[in-house]
DNA sequence: TATATCTTGATAAACGTTTGCATAAGGATG
DNA sequence: CATCCTTATGCAAACGTTTATCAAGATATA
């Protein structure tokens, strides 16, 4: 049988409105009082019940994470559990508790994402999303549910926390005209992919800025998964003209990419320079060590807590947008040799 | 304001606990009022209160899933998304939500499973582990609340799911046997870690099987962390009889060790075989590939909460087990050459 | 026609909290 | 000593469900 409220407080000989109110630590209450009733908290091991309280004051310590689901492969992601990482070390300190909604298809989103918001058993969300159409946030635009997106979408009334991904884009290029590099390629577009789309934005921006034509035929496209990395870069090798150095939006695509290279008889970087995004575990490890950009998703995580806080408490007048700033980590696969 | 079940009846001209009984499907209610009641429903997009209805019946559809912390750096690994999905799959199915409780320190973990257990929020707890001595989970036992473990510690009086660790070690020794191999280094065992102690165990009974003396300074001890596979491997190659085949705890260790071995000038596997465990995406894209075990983490999670849910439903007797297959994945890093 | 049976729906209590309002005790003030 | 604060506590309603018990109407049976 679990302890309550009740307990305590008839054991205490105090009414269980003095017990709330001892657990809330409220100042009306006279120190011994106060003293009696911790201790047989502390005694009888009572722990308040979240699911009462929660009911009553409408706004449950729960907070909702959408993650989408293997089909976009995200899940496979090792930044993934850093970003839960850092929601929750901001969440636990504040008592909130994460419900993760794991979700598969589309269908079981919408219908998850309406459970949480109409069941009242979350007081907000934290949707992560890559696509630059998504329904699930307009659905909650609509019903002005409190929301914070981790990703970036067309929709504008939303508050949202992101990498800067096209300065990401940028950077790469300008590392690879540093080496000398004229011949960029762009590994791993995926039109309906936000990020993909913000990378190659960058990219564009970059070769404009430096005056370098843009080459259709340079732009690779793919869906974001790794297996393709190797193929794509095979259409690239089998160019007339090759390029020398490829940004590839991710590191497993720039895995496949080197293999690929490799496979073919030439040299990273020496023939083809090669860089990545996202900073695996790996990439230091490769052979040659990647170049790549380090995304810091324990602060994605803990600033889209922070902003959804934000949110909670009414504090927004207008849509907010945070940008979370990446690091170029520069290693041997994207270095020229010594001219 | 938020549609209750009373908006509802209200608007059927029923009463609320009709309402309820069509809700929940109930034999008692005419074919006219039910639908009636669900087109009603439907125009208001009613959605009922999960915390309200957890709160009456007093099993909440919530479960709670308990991950170690960074310090145990598990939260890198690639495999975790992959579980959580595993999880999942089944729960949503059967219309449990899941509560991720994703702590940092022992203490905070203690903390958050007393609030999970005596807060009456959740239903049971899946509680991932790799420690052999888990104070959560003694406390657990001890609580006597619903919990399911993913791994294995020494308490013997828990239901828990795990791979066959002791196999997985058997295997890779075998395989590297098969290849003509004597000499088998053992790389990252860590005493506190049940995962590395069960693969020790299972190499040292191949070894035994087959007749080849164990050598205690071809195990090489570390904390399960990438960045060592480099330095460990380096222990190995200053022994005066190095090994000529090497098993890492991890992947990652092993992707360090090869790194370790190339850079000393030695050939993978030529020189050195190697092989790791867990088949990380990248595996496949290493130079060499590597050889490393499968471990079907979505079929871990799935078959923790099914188990769970026997647990639950109090069908279990006894202390269950559940043992996930894994599968070898042999790649050119532990092939011998032809000879 | 009176009674029993069955179908359908309503009433109210309960789950464990929080909190506005009322109240009692004690001290200060006039 | 009556009045008024202040401080500390209790009472009871409310949050949105579920469900046991009860009631009423309809139908069948004697």
């Amino acid at each position: 049988m679990r302890v309550t409220i009740n307990d305590i407080a008839q054991k205490a000989q105090v009414s269980p409105s003095t017990v709330s109110r001892v657990i809330a630590g409220s100042p009306l209450i006279s120190a011994a009082t106060k003293e009696k009733v911790l201790k047989i908290m502390k005694e009888m091991n009572y722990h308040p019940n979240i699911i009462a309280r929660s009911l009553v004051n409408r706004s449950p310590r729960i907070i909702g994470v959408v993650m989408p689901g293997m089909a976009e492969q995200s899940f496979q992601h090792p930044f993934f559990p850093e970003l839960l990482a850092g929601i929750a070390s901001l969440a636990n300190k504040e008592g909130y508790k994460i419900l993760l909604a794991n979700v598969a298809t589309l269908d079981e989103e919408e219908q998850m994402v309406k459970e949480l918001t109409f069941g009242g058993i979350t007081a907000g969300l934290i949707l992560l999303t890559s696509r630059d159409q998504d329904p699930t946030v307009d659905q909650l635009v609509e019903t002005g549910f409190p929301f914070v997106v981790i990703g970036r979408t067309e929709n504008p009334y939303v508050n949202w926390v992101d990498n800067d991904n096209i300065l990401i884009g940028y950077q790469l290029v300008e590392h690879f005209l540093d080496q000398g590099h004229r011949r960029i390629a762009f590994l791993g577009y995926s039109p309906g992919i936000m990020v993909t789309r913000d990378r190659l934005h960058g990219y564009k921006k970059a070769l404009a800025d430096h005056r370098i034509p843009f080459r259709e035929e340079l732009v690779v496209e793919s869906e974001f998964i790794s297996a393709n990395g190797y193929d794509l870069m095979k259409r690239l090798l089998a160019l007339d003209e090759r390029p020398t150095a490829v940004i590839a939006c991710d590191d497993l695509l720039a895995f496949g990419a080197i293999k690929a290279i490799q496979e073919a008889g030439l040299r990273v970087p020496a023939d083809i320079a090669v860089a990545g995004i996202n900073n695996v575990p790996l990439a230091d490890y490769y052979n040659p060590p990647l170049t790549s950009v380090k995304i810091n998703a324990f602060a994605l995580g803990s600033k889209a807590f922070e902003m959804l806080q934000m949110v909670l408490a009414s504090k927004v007048e207008s849509y907010n947008r945070a940008i979370i700033p990446a690091e170029l980590v520069v290693r041997s696969s994207s270095l020229a040799r010594k001219e």
